[in-house]
DNA sequence: CGAAACACCGACCGACGCTCGGTTTTCAGG
DNA sequence: CCTGAAAACCGAGCGTCGGTCGGTGTTTCG
């Protein structure tokens, strides 16, 4: 039986390799950069040919992860998603693989992961919280 | 340069497969079931022999997903984890992937993400949030 | 003892991400 | 306009992973 993957986004995005992701964070780090720049940016152990950036940058636009525009001869490229929307979809894609229907999982084992975390962030999340409601209720 | 995946970096779990995915849902419907049992258990369009479930589970196995024991001649088999808690691995390891030192980003995606959610279900994650703030206070 | 049930081993396949070298296209400076 | 550099483009190969079996050995039980 074929796996079926493929699908663009909306389904789960296939988890990004290692280098897909040193891409990533280059240009959040500085948008609009060409191929050739990207690779400059690279973290140090992480040299590689331009070739693999540029096709790892062929695998990203085909993920729509980035956008490009030929400025002269070259492509330039930026990430189409900041940083916290592609976590925020990557987290809905493992959630949605292993819901129950029920939320209450979901956010038990949120609060779980942040068990490890100290009170403060527990408080940020609690602020985080109440200002949604609080938007919630202006909304609707 | 050789990918490194095997040892994942740190211990993201590289994304279960449909069939161990579904072999795990088996699992936590009726724990203590053994190769054949499980194979009965798959949802319709997931039928394949006996020999690729026991291999799932050998996968599974040594993923440390699964315990087993051996009872007679045929292995039983049990999640070694609940549902919630492979979640929250899970979570944990995409949220490593793209953490940036800072919590708030975190906080704001899995808010973001539960901005499709209901009010009541926002209020949920408040109880959960203050209870184990309570639970917190406590044990330290 | 013999058959059934199961574990165990190895093989193959398709999908992916990574890696690169060679060829073609494109642009800009002389 | 021509040429050389830079980049895109193409295709190949490699390793890993999940899924899929069939064959072979082993254990159990009637």
């Amino acid at each position: 039986m074929t796996n079926k993957k493929g699908g663009s986004l909306s389904n789960t995005l296939p988890q990004l390799g290692e280098l897909e992701l040193a891409v990533m964070q280059a240009l959040w780090a500085r948008p609009e950069q060409s191929a050739n720049s990207l690779l400059q940016a690279l973290p140090q152990p992480r040299k590689c040919s331009l070739s693999t950036v540029q096709s790892t940058l062929e695998r990203l636009h085909r993920k729509e992860l980035v956008h490009r525009t030929k400025q002269g001869h070259a492509y330039v490229y930026s990430a189409r998603l900041e940083r916290s929307q592609l976590l925020g979809r990557l987290l809905g894609g493992v959630i949605r693989q292993l819901h129950t229907g029920s939320l209450d999982p979901i956010l038990s084992s949120f609060v779980d992961f942040a068990d490890r975390i100290d009170e403060d962030t527990l408080d940020r999340l609690d602020e985080l919280l109440q200002k949604r409601k609080l938007e919630r209720r202006v909304d609707n």
